[in-house]
DNA sequence: TCAATAAAATACTTTTTTATCTTTTATTAT
DNA sequence: ATAATAAAAGATAAAAAAGTATTTTATTGA
């Protein structure tokens, strides 16, 4: 198992596409980011077109079009991709699938992944989706392959 | 998402289960163990199978047969029970779901994900299955809902 | 207005995961 | 030996996730 589904991998990987070839007002096709993250297109098409429907995206139809990032979604942090497509069950859900875990009805893994799950959702909700723009320019990280 | 798939969530479960209730030598059935998890039979008996072959758990069958933990059985990691069910990507994999993801072909998060990687793995290594044995007795933590 | 472009929406297929059902094998006690 | 017990094995079924294809809507520029 992966810590994100696949649906969130390919979604996180092309709002990092998108912030990085979009940085200066421009728009961006969906073959280009598919090709650009190396993802199967019409299933990232999908993908795109619920966050686009939540907000965390922008898009334009017609020629010229493409999705895009103003500038509160750049600045959005990266617990909010993964919130849209994965729901929340990573930031508070039983490591053991325990609907009625809790404080006073634990499992016996409870404040261990209590750390574990704050350490995820500090990391994404540290990390914006335009943290990496200038990184990416200079191609020291890899968003295919 | 949850961390662990639903097979593995019920094979943790399952594993602290019958360490609580045969340490005295004894075995418990497929069906109070089903029970005593709150999973469903036929699947958990799939999950639990599959331990035993693999030499996770002990099993013997005919009247008074049953599952059961040996001594080194009890010591093991429970990293060990997730590898055998989920393998170990979620201890190796990249979190964006990279193939050539490394060191010197890095994701953007690559970093963040290999600190809560090592603190999944650590945390899972550190716990044996036979760890709860005496809480559980207690009650205070529970396997169930 | 019309053709071209590109995302949105819808419907469908495949694969994987989760779950169930039936038959077989090993063991015990009578 | 035989009947009862309980796990092992195998075959199927249902649900969810992943992936594909087709049609519709919005926008632009000639």
């Amino acid at each position: 198992m992966a810590i994100f589904s696949k649906t969130c991998e390919y979604g996180i990987r092309a709002v990092f596409f998108i912030a990085h070839k979009t940085a200066k007002g421009n728009r961006i096709g969906i073959k280009e980011i598919a090709d650009g993250i190396d993802s199967p297109e019409p299933f990232l098409a999908k993908i795109l077109q619920d966050l686009s429907r939540k907000g965390i995206i922008q898009s334009f139809k017609g020629p010229h079009g493409g999705f895009y990032l103003d500038e509160s979604s750049l600045n959005r942090p990266l617990s909010d991709v993964v919130e849209a497509v994965d729901g929340n069950s990573l930031f508070n859900g039983c490591g053991l699938g325990l609907k009625a875990c809790s404080e006073i009805n634990p499992c016996p893994l409870h404040n261990q992944f209590k750390e574990i799950r704050n350490s995820i959702y500090k990391m994404l909700k540290d990390t914006t989706i335009g943290t990496f723009n200038d990184e990416l320019l200079t191609g020291i990280f890899s968003l295919k392959k």
